[in-house]
DNA sequence: ATTGAGATTGAGACTAAGTATCTATTAGAG
DNA sequence: CTCTAATAGATACTTAGTCTCAATCTCAAT
């Protein structure tokens, strides 16, 4: 039960939907693809698999997935909304350059702690949150400052 | 210089953008806003005091607003971004009931300087950052309980 | 106060992410 | 195998936000 079709089917079973073909395709096309995607991704990489796919189907499996736990959103940039794989129980925050589009991944304990207080706090059931720093990554600020 | 008006002529004077009426209209129709408002809202209100503006409008002077500090994006829901007013420099994080849409700020120093380091650490120059834990406000979640 | 270059506005066309609808097809329980 | 509800595909639709361009306005220099 820890690999992510077992995951998906366990969803789709307790909430009475069908395992189907497409749905099938859409999750292994996910691994298959890095970490990070977005919609275009995805599709383009199950159209290439499959011959056809509607971007509909495609709009209404992502949801499930997130359901079940086996992907996020991480991100909504102006060109769509940014998607990560989870792996694990391994949650983390972002660093995001705004200059070059990179990012970093990063886990800090003391912020997952001091939400966790801020929630009990104010009797808060949290159920998901998003840590995103924007800024300028380590190469972009060198040469934004020789710009300056 | 401490208003939100010559703060907003100095950002336009470093750009080398006029003063017009149109976005002085816009500025003060935010501050008769309440603190947290969307597009529409902006519109509506300053729709109403002018008599007419183009939607056009609107969305050019956003940005110059959020440029100057006076408001910032929150978070970008299924129907356009939040917007918020900048009191000072108070900032501040957002825990988001899923249920009743209702907010609460808060703000933890703790969060803040854990941020800080690890940017740092990453050689990264922070600019700007959001962080939002979405969940059930105290209410909801009492409301949850009961029914399931 | 006038003027002129460049900035800005308004109106609406346009783009694109995401949703809704409808019909033919498919999954899978019995 | 059969039957029914769920689903996929195709595409129309919605809507936040951007782009375009002619008409208008701002304000620094005169």
């Amino acid at each position: 039960m820890e690999n992510p079709r077992d995951i998906f089917i366990a969803h789709l079973r307790r909430k009475g939907l069908f395992l189907t073909r497409e749905r099938r395709l859409i999750l292994e096309a996910i691994f298959s693809l890095r970490k990070h995607f977005d919609f275009d991704e995805l599709y383009d990489t199950v159209k290439k698999r499959v011959g056809r796919v509607s971007r509909a189907t495609i709009y209404r499996t992502i949801p499930l997935l997130i359901d079940s736990g086996l992907i996020r959103d991480v991100f909504r940039g102006t060109s769509g909304t940014q998607y990560e794989q989870v792996r694990g129980l391994e949650h983390h925050d972002h660093l995001l350059c705004v200059s070059c589009g990179s990012y970093i991944e990063f886990k800090d304990e003391r912020i997952e702690r001091a939400q966790q207080e801020v929630c009990k706090k104010h009797g808060f059931v949290s159920v998901d949150h998003k840590l995103g720093i924007r800024g300028y990554c380590r190469k972009c600020a060198l040469i934004k400052r020789v710009k300056a």
